[in-house]
DNA sequence: GAAACGTGGGC
DNA sequence: TGCCCAAGTTT
């Protein structure tokens, strides 16, 4: 890395630092959290998911289930109901599978080193360096999509508000000025900027503190003249969504209440959603069999539905 | 490496 | 209104 770069970011680094102490988001999760296994959970549902609602559901989640070992001991059931809302539900799996491999494995202790990290189900490559980071307080770089927006930015004059830096360039510029003594505050400050001015599209830069030492600040004045090529997405719709949206729903009506039957499941996403009987029939019929091969939910003898 | 995976808010 | 996006991971 260009050394002129590295004092030009370090400079950053200072103000942006400065900027937020005075700046930082207000979460009620930043002053309560007090382990390395409620960072694991934060970071889990901060996954794909705007920081604001992880409020809302983490209290609830930690009052069920307030240590590894209840989490692993709990029913697989209550824990999707405790997930409901959040979305992405096989998190609320991978999460609890991961406790029981902390309480088999580590004794209950939630691992410190990026390799047993990473081998927990639902733990990434960020995951597992922001629970390094935030629980540990280790000095190491974890590289969400608003850090590699930031040092994006910041490194290069971008041309179009959703360039952005391959991740593995983002690590070593990261990691070239990670602070010694404010880590935590330095990852803060990178996720809170990128979040509230830094954002992608049409970026404050006008009230940016870091505006006079970025080469990308005049990216605000062209916001609407940097026409982003859209690809169209693949993802597949039924009747009138992606089959995912219809996963949601579906789980969230058998994890509503007791035991449902595939009449009863019809009927419900039928009604609700104004859709044709068949059709309904046969959006059914392949979300109810996936969600049952994925551990989800599982068919009675009966032949009713419940939550695994 | 692309595609799939939920949900609610912003513009 | 409809699309884009958000503290990514998995296959």
């Amino acid at each position: 890395m260009r050394e002129s770069l590295r004092a030009r970011l370090i400079l950053a680094q200072k103000t942006l630092l400065r900027w937020h102490r005075r700046n930082a988001r207000v979460f009620s999760w930043r002053h309560t959290i007090r382990n390395p296994y409620e960072v694991l959970i934060c970071e889990t549902m901060g996954q794909q998911t705007q920081a604001s609602r992880i409020e809302l559901f983490l209290n609830r989640f930690l009052q069920v289930f307030p240590t590894v070992e209840i989490l692993a001991e709990a029913k697989q059931s209550d824990v999707i109901r405790a997930w409901q809302g959040l979305g992405y539900n096989r998190r609320a799996l991978n999460l609890h599978k991961a406790a029981q491999t902390i309480v088999r494995l580590y004794d209950a202790i939630i691992p410190n080193t990026e390799k047993n990290l990473l081998a927990l189900p639902g733990v990434g490559p960020y995951t597992a360096r922001a629970i390094l980071v935030f629980a540990f307080k280790k000095q190491v770089s974890a590289v969400d999509v608003n850090v590699s927006r930031v040092l994006t930015r910041l490194s290069k004059k971008v041309k179009t508000t959703s360039e952005i830096l391959a991740t593995e360039k983002v690590q070593t510029i990261n990691i070239a000025i990670l602070p010694k003594r404010n880590n935590r505050e330095w990852h803060e400050a990178l996720m809170d900027l990128g979040a509230t001015i830094c954002i992608k599209r049409n970026p404050k830069c006008s009230i940016c503190p870091l505006n006079t030492l970025c080469p990308s600040s005049s990216l605000e004045s062209k916001k609407s003249a940097s026409a982003v090529i859209k690809k169209t997405s693949t993802e597949k719709i039924y009747f009138g969504q992606p089959k995912r949206i219809w996963r949601g729903r579906i789980l969230a009506f058998i994890a509503s209440t007791k035991k449902k039957t595939f009449d009863t499941i019809c009927e419900f996403t039928a009604k609700e959603y104004m859709l044709e009987r068949s059709d309904a029939s046969s959006i059914c019929t392949v979300v109810i069999k996936e969600l049952t091969g994925e551990g989800f939910i599982t068919k009675r003898a009966d032949g009713s539905y419940e939550l695994a």
